[in-house]
Formats: C-alpha cells, structure tokens, sequence
RNA sequence: GGGAGAUUAGCUCAGCUGGUUCAGAGCAUCUGCCUUACAAGCAGAGGGUCACUGGUUCGAACCCAGUAUCUCCCA
C-alpha cells in the first residue's frame, strides 16, 4: 500500500469499482435471505447527471449498502424512462443537423433515428452513477420502452380501458405548441410573468358612438371571442344587457351575456369569452351555448379562422394586434400586469389551453386506495409533512390526460374503424375480430381498414409501472397472474427515495398501479429529498449556471468526499444549500482516516511489552457502542446526515482525537501486542461504520496487509455491518472528567503561553468516587503531566479547577498571577451565586414542589448540593491565594 | 385566493413527552502551535433577546393566539 500523506482517491475509485462489479457485489438474485428493494427513480434518457442526482443516487447508495452489509440480499434496480417530449425533441434537432425534416419521414423511419439517438447517448447518465460508487445491480438495468415494458403498458391500457377507466373525449388540455402535444397539469409549470394588460373598445352594434372597453392580456385573442360578459349586478353596464358589440378589426357581432363569474373589480368588469383559448371562458361557454371558434394552429399560429394575421406566431400576433388596434383608435391604454403563465416542463414553451380530443385515464376510483395506504401509514412519507400535501392533491385528483401527439413512446392500441368508431385491442388482428363484432361496422371490414390512434401515451403511463415492471412487466394489465419468482421475491420494495416534485406525477400514481396489479403497496417507506440549491437559496439551474458540475467535484474531492459533502448538508425533505466547502469537509474527512491508518501502519509491536491501555480500549469500546446505538436509531428515521454526522465525532473526536492519543506509543518506541490488536479490530469496525458513506476509501483501506490475508470474496462491500453490544456508562461517565481534566490542563497551559512540550505535576483532592489511579497514565500522556500526586487538602499557590466533585491544582513553575486567578474564580462564583438563587427559587416555590415531578425535583435538590459544594471549594481557593 | 411548512450562533442544521449546568453540533472566525499519522492538521477560545407581541403554566426554544418575513404546493 502506498504510504502517501494524503489520500488519493483517483487511484483507488477506478479499481475498486471494476472489482465489485468483477466480483458480481452489486448481482442479486432471489435467495433465502431476507430481501432489501429499490428501483432507482429512472432518470430521464436524454439527462446528464445534475447534483439532485447525486444526492439522490448518494442516498440509495447509502441505503442499499448498509442493507447489504446487514446480510439482506440487496437489489437496486438502475434503468432509465424514454421521455417522449424531451427525447422527441433531441431526435428531431438531430435530424434537422442532418437537413431532413420529421414531417419528411414516416414513423417507422422516426423510430429508426429515435433508438439510434438512445443507443448513442442514451446511457450517459448511468455511467455518471458508476463514479459515484452507486451499486446497482447493472445486470437489470431497464428502460421503459424495452420490448416487455412496452407491452406492459400496452396491456395496462387494454385493461383499464375494459374496466371502464380510460375513456377518449374533447377537453380543455395544456397544448405545448412548441412539442406540439398535449401535457398533463403536473408537466405545467407556472410562474409569474410580467405582461400588460391591454384595455380594448369594443363598439356597441347599432350606435357608432358607444363603445364598451374590456381588459385582457391576451388581445390576440380576440378573433375568437365569442362573447362579452358582464355581471348582472354591474351598475355601469345595465344599458347593455341584451345588446351586441362587435370585435374589433374584423367587426363580427357577438352578444353580451351576463353572468356573475366576471369579478366586477377586476379590469373594466367586462369580460371576454374566448372559449376556445380559455379554460373559464371554455366552461362559461358550454353554460351560455356559445359557439367554439379556435383560431389558433398546433404550433401556436393564427389560422384562418382568425381572419387577420394569419400564419403569425401568437406573439407576434399580440404585438402586431395592439399595433392595428391603436390605429384603429380602439387601444384606450396599456398597464403592466404581473401574472401567472403555464410553461410546459419539458420545451418551456407558453402553454395554449386548447380543446382537443384525448385519451384520459379516470383518477377518482384509483385514488381512493392510494390515499388509504398512505394514511394508514402502511406507505411512510418521510418527512412526513407530505402527507397533508399527498391527501390534499388526492382527494382533489383531476383525470390525467395520458396522449400525446408524439411518436417517441408506446403507440395507443385504439383502432378506427372507417366510420369513427374504435376498439382497443393489442394487435391489428385482435382489434380486427373486436370489430366485426361492432353491429354497425362495414360488412366487407378488413383488418387493413383499421387505422391505429398517432399518438403515444405519457411517459408516466410508463413509469407509474416501474416497482412492477422491472421485475415482472407480463403481470402489468392482468391483475390475475401470479407474477414471476423475481416479482414474488422483491416487490413490494422497501424504500423509494424520490424528489417531492414528482410525488404526484410518479409517487402517487406507482401506488395506483401497484395496487390495481398486485393488490398491493409498491414499497413502504419513500424518502422525500430536498431540492438542491446554491448557498444563497437559488435553484440550481442550467440557465443560472450556478450548478457545479458533479463529474468535476467527483475529481477535485473524490467520490467519497463529495459523498459526505452531500449527505451534511440534507436534512429529509429541506432543500440544502449546497457550498463546495461541504465537499472540502468530506475530503478532509477521509484524509484523517487515511492518516489514522498510517499512524497505525506504523506501529512496531513487541509482545514482550504489558497490556497497559486497559481503560482506554474498555471505554472506547463502550463509547463506539454507544454511539453505534444512536447512528443505528438515525438510520430507522431516515436522519441520513446525523447518521453521518454521528459517525464523524466519533471517527474524527472519539477514535482519532481521544482513543490513538490514549494508546499511542512514544516516537520510535513498540506498541504491546493487545492494545496493538485490539486497534485493528477497531479500526475494522470503524471502515464496517462508514462503508456506506465512503464506500472507496474504507474498500481500499480494508484490504491493507495490516488486517491479514483476505480472500478474493472478503471485501468491505459484503463485511458484516457492526452490532451494538453493551455500554459501560459508569466508565464513560469516568474518561467525561478525565477527558474534562485533560482539557482544562490544556488550558491552562494555553492561556499562561506554557509550552505543550513542558511536563507539570498535578495534585488531586478526590471527593468522587472516581479512581483515578485507573487514569494516571492517559492524564499524563494526554495532558503532559510530569506528575500526579493525591492530596488531602489544598496546594497553594498553583493554578486550581474542579471537574465535578474533584479539586485539581496545577503548580507552575514560575509565580502564578494571583490577581488574574482571583478574577477568574470570582467570575465563577458569581455564576453560581446566580444559578443556585434561581435553583432555590424554584424549590422554595410551593407550587413546584406540589406540581413537579419526583425525580425533577430530586434534580433540583442535586443541582444546590452540587452548586454549594462547589462554591465552598471556590471560596477555600480564594482564601489560600 | 386556498393549503402546508419554516424562522435557534456568521453559515448549514439538531433540540423527542414543556423540567439536569439546556440554549447544542458541524463548518467558519479568533489565539497559540510545522508537538514525527494528518497544516486537508493539533490544542484552546469567543460567538445567541431561540423572528416579534401577548397568553397558558410553578416552569416555555418547545403549547396556544396574533403579527412579520420566507419557502413550497394547489388555483
């Protein structure tokens, strides 16, 4: 093993990567052990690794390692979904590189390019995963548009269609003119945009001189009005009831309806209905009979429809209308507006509300189980402030739109017979049997007369599979089969470690799908991530470039460091401010364990020599219990960076700080062969602890000659995790005040400008307990002490302090500065004057003694004897100066 | 507009059922150290009106009400 100072993570990440795959670590297959379940939230195909990946991925990691080093056979299942719009879009700049348009080519020949695109670059992301030690199980690596989860979804589709809950209908949907498809509400991202608000006469028909004047944000709209309302309570606008105005620039007449949705304090209290482009102004017009006149084209231009301006892109339209209408003398002003904008998630373009004809998957049925296992609490949300959010979305659910006017993705089994009508069948030749038996399909029908739907459905019909699919896709659409001996064994799955943004996209709808195929829950526990931000709390972003790049922080900090970096800063479901220096601290961290290990390395034993560190290797033994205990009830609560955070003290302060000072031999000088074996040991146990935090160093560092001869198979990876055994608290309580005694030393060595390197004698008045002969040789290595004598009464003249009950006098060498030491102890005194005033108060306070519990106010009683014993000490001290 | 959550040291966060010397941790800061594992380090120190105002209680960072600010979700 290399001997350098500091630790090199570029020399060990590679290698021990290649081996745990070489050794097949991360393969899992069904045995008689108890198993331990994730599937990887698939990231999107087109994606390159951003640093909610890697937190994400760190925790999995975490998770799935821990798991397997606690003898659960651990699976965790990597894949990537298909990603119809975002994908879709890369394929077609693709193409247009290449000088051919995707209106040029057929769909077969789309599909061609599209798998092609995937296999190029499609595997990015899951490579990225390699570097940051992630052991998934490489071998089940899926996607969501491989052949057997694409007819998964297929018979998903056949099979909620039987059941009455998908249904085809014209609705208001999120058009993305820009992907040209329709998107689901939780793919709209709204914000709030600064616009104008353009206020616009309209002329009253039959009276040139009257006019009424309507406020919108979107005057390249009003080609489709097809109406204007007031309230019936508007005072202003009673002349007009009845009456007609005619759209401006084109002049079309269109009543004026009364209804009281229109706020009257909003804008002029006249509003125009655009039922085609409004979703309020769609329903207000089903419930007045008003005509549909969609003006717009799929790609969000005007059409001829519209009669002016045709072919203008809707924008533009906007600004050249408010140009027309000012010459036309019918723009009275213009203000600045701020409002709310849908943009599509995937292309970021303007959401256009636009009635279409759609597939919809009916919601309310679905969630009533969904919501049930989650209140339960057989599903855990953690943190579990999501619950309310989860109940909230669920009982309010909306039908999910789930086609789309793409050919990226699995195509929708619906065949159209010539005459309209349609059946859902799997192939055209089960969809051809389907139809003859329609009773007023064609006599002469022949298969090839059917034509498939264009579209494709969601992604997340897709995905909302996965804890299913990627074990056992054929049980996806028929609830009745038994599922194979991997779906049997694995699913449910344990944990599912998600961002909350996709709780209702992804999360909510794996519980429907889970539960309409298996009957059951889709994992237990789902771990709410917080979003990753910069250190003063924007969202990290591409276009705020405010991101660091993760493969870069991988090679400046190591996988390990960035790792800790991570986890110290995300706490369950808060968003983390992340800072470079988090990663700094990780690597810094694993540096001192490297160095620990030189120190050790280093050692020469003599097993001549007498077990002398009796004390410190029994309370250290204690004290990694102890702190075993808590690290392993943080990890029941999901408290990732305390459990890491636990393990770091006790690592950096407990072993490192305390226990090698305690046992470390003088330079050049042998160590006994007990204390030197029994560091070993602790230090194994120590690499078992952080494996799942640092999963390359503690590999590197395990296979060291120091610990033995290993065989191939036992790695770090597979070592068993440790296990809490007893706790001596009456000796941790001990090396507390030896440790306290130690310090203090220190500081007085410290603050009079003593050299570390000048030995002092110590005298020791016991009134504890405490053995402290038990201690003599750790207080005088640690404290550098030259000697320690036990004394019955004072020592004047030298610098004094009391640990608990125990009086300590340090002599120096020189004259001590009575007057500071007179300060300082008065200073002391004072304190203690104060805090037994306010402990007296409270036991001479009648209704505390009455109300309080017994062993608060035994405390109490504690608390003054302690406080007046020590005052009386101080006072002698103050005496004897 | 409706809902949820947050506000504790310069920063990021713990603080469980109200009760110990309970106001904590890590980082950062300051002071002193190149003490043969580590300066990516060692030893020590300082730093807080627990957002604000009331209330309940023998006792409040913690419970209740209101105010302010921020974040998220939904419309």
């Amino acid at each position: 093993m290399s001997i350098s100072k500091t630790y090199n993570p570029k020399e060990t990440e590679d290698k021990w990567y290649s081996y745990w795959l070489e050794k097949k670590f991360f393969k899992s297959v069904p045995d008689e052990r108890e198993p331990y379940t994730i599937v990887i939230p698939p990231p999107n195909v087109t994606g390159v690794l951003h640093m909610g990946h890697m937190l994400n991925n760190t925790i999995q990691d975490v998770l799935i390692r821990r798991a397997r080093m606690l003898g659960k056979n651990a699976c965790w299942v990597p894949g990537t979904d298909h990603a119809s719009i975002a994908t879709e879009a890369k394929v077609v700049a693709m193409l247009k590189e290449r000088g051919i348009e995707k209106k040029d080519i057929s769909r077969q020949e789309f599909l061609k390019y599209a798998w092609e695109w995937k296999e190029k670059y499609g595997g990015i992301i899951l490579k990225q995963l390699e570097k940051l030690g992630a052991s998934c199980d490489w071998d089940r690596t899926r996607f969501t548009m491989d052949e057997p989860l694409s007819e998964a979804v297929i018979d998903t589709f056949i099979h909620l269609h039987k059941k009455g809950l998908i249904y085809r209908g014209i609705r208001m949907v999120n058009w993305d003119p820009k992907g040209k498809t329709a998107v689901s509400d939780e793919e709209v991202i709204r914000r709030e945009v600064n616009q104008k608000l353009y206020y616009i006469r309209y002329k009253v028909a039959g009276d040139s001189n009257a006019y009424i004047v309507i406020a919108t944000t979107r005057p390249e709209t009003i080609m489709a009005d097809t109406a204007v309302c007031i309230n019936p309570n508007d005072e202003r606008y009673q002349h007009l009831k009845g009456k007609k105005v005619l759209v401006p620039l084109i002049n079309r007449e269109i009543p004026i309806i009364e209804d009281e949705y229109v706020e009257m304090e909003f804008g002029t209290g006249c509003l125009k209905v655009t039922p085609a482009h409004d979703l309020n102004d769609y329903e207000l017009g089903v419930k007045h009979n008003l005509p549909v006149i969609d003006i717009l084209n799929d790609d969000g231009t005007l059409n001829e429809k519209a009669e002016i301006l045709i072919g203008e892109e809707r924008f533009i339209a906007r600004k050249k209308i408010a140009k027309l209408l000012e010459e036309a003398a019918q723009l009275e002003k213009v203000e600045d507006y701020k409002s709310q904008v849908g943009f599509s998630e995937r292309t970021d373009a303007a959401i256009e509300p636009k009635l279409s004809m759609q597939w919809f998957c009916k919601m309310d049925e679905m969630a009533q189980p969904a919501l049930e296992y989650v209140l339960k609490g057989d599903i855990k949300l953690i943190p579990d402030k999501f619950i309310n959010t989860y109940r909230h979305w669920m009982e309010n659910v909306k039908d999910w739109c789930i086609s789309r006017q793409l050919w990226w993705g699995q195509q929708i089994p619906a065949w159209y017979l010539p005459n309209g009508q349609y059946v859902v069948a799997k192939t055209r030749e089960e969809a051809f049997l389907e139809a003859q038996r329609i009773k007023s399909a064609p006599a002469d029908l022949k298969p090839e007369d059917l034509k498939q739907d264009e579209d494709v459905v969601d992604t997340w019909f897709s995905s909302w599979l996965w804890p299913i699919s990627v074990f056992d896709p054929s049980v996806c659409g028929n609830p009745e089969a038994k599922g194979n001996a991997d779906l049997n064994y694995y699913y449910p799955t344990n944990d599912l470690v998600t961002a909350p943004e996709i709780l209702f996209f992804w999360v909510a709808r794996m519980i429907m799908a889970g539960h309409e195929f298996r009957g059951e829950l889709p994992f237990r526990n789902v771990y709410l991530t917080g979003i990753v931000r910069d250190k003063i709390g924007r969202k990290m972003s591409k276009s705020l470039g405010n991101s660091p790049d993760p493969i870069g922080l991988i090679e400046t900090y190591g996988a390990d460091g960035v790792r800790v970096g991570m986890l110290l800063c995300s706490p369950a479901g808060n968003d983390l401010m992340f800072d470079e220096s988090y990663c700094e601290q990780g690597r810094n961290f694993a540096n001192k364990i490297w160095n620990a290990f030189r120190l050790v390395k280093g050692w020469e034993v003599d097993p001549q020599l007498d077990f002398v560190n009796e004390q410190a290797v029994n309370w250290y033994e204690s004290r990694f219990n102890e702190a075993l205990a808590e690290i392993e009830n943080h990890f029941d609560q999901y408290r990732l960076s305390e459990a890491l955070m636990a393990t770091y003290k006790l690592v950096w302060d407990d072993f490192c700080a305390w226990y090698l000072e305690m046992v470390k031999p003088a330079y050049q000088q042998p160590i006994d062969k007990q204390t030197f074996d029994v560091t070993l040991e602790f230090f194994e146990r120590i690499l078992t602890l952080l494996h799942p935090f640092m999963p390359f160093l503690t590999e590197e560092l395990w296979h060291d000659e120091l610990f033995g001869q290993r065989d191939e198979l036992q790695c770090c990876i597979v070592a068993p995790y440790p296990k809490s055994a007893e706790v001596n608290s009456l000796l941790l309580r001990d090396v507390d005040s030896i440790k306290q005694v130690i310090s203090e030393i220190r500081n007085i060595r410290n603050s009079k400008q003593i050299s570390p390197k000048e030995p002092l004698p110590l005298g020791i008045k016991v009134n504890s307990e405490i053995s402290f002969k038990n201690y003599f040789n750790i207080i005088y290595k640690l404290a550098n002490v030259s000697e320690i004598s036990l004394v019955e009464s004072k020592i004047d003249g030298a610098a004094s302090f009391i640990v608990g009950r125990d009086e300590f006098f340090v002599s120096l060498a020189g004259n001590i500065d009575t007057e500071a030491e007179r300060e300082r102890i008065t200073k002391e005194l004072d304190y203690l004057a104060g805090f037994l005033k306010s402990v007296n108060a409270k036991l001479s306070n009648e209704r505390f003694v009455q109300n309080a519990k017994a062993e608060i106010i035994e405390n109490e009683r504690n608390k003054k004897a302690d406080a007046e014993a020590k005052i009386a000490m101080l006072q002698q001290s103050l005496g004897a100066l």
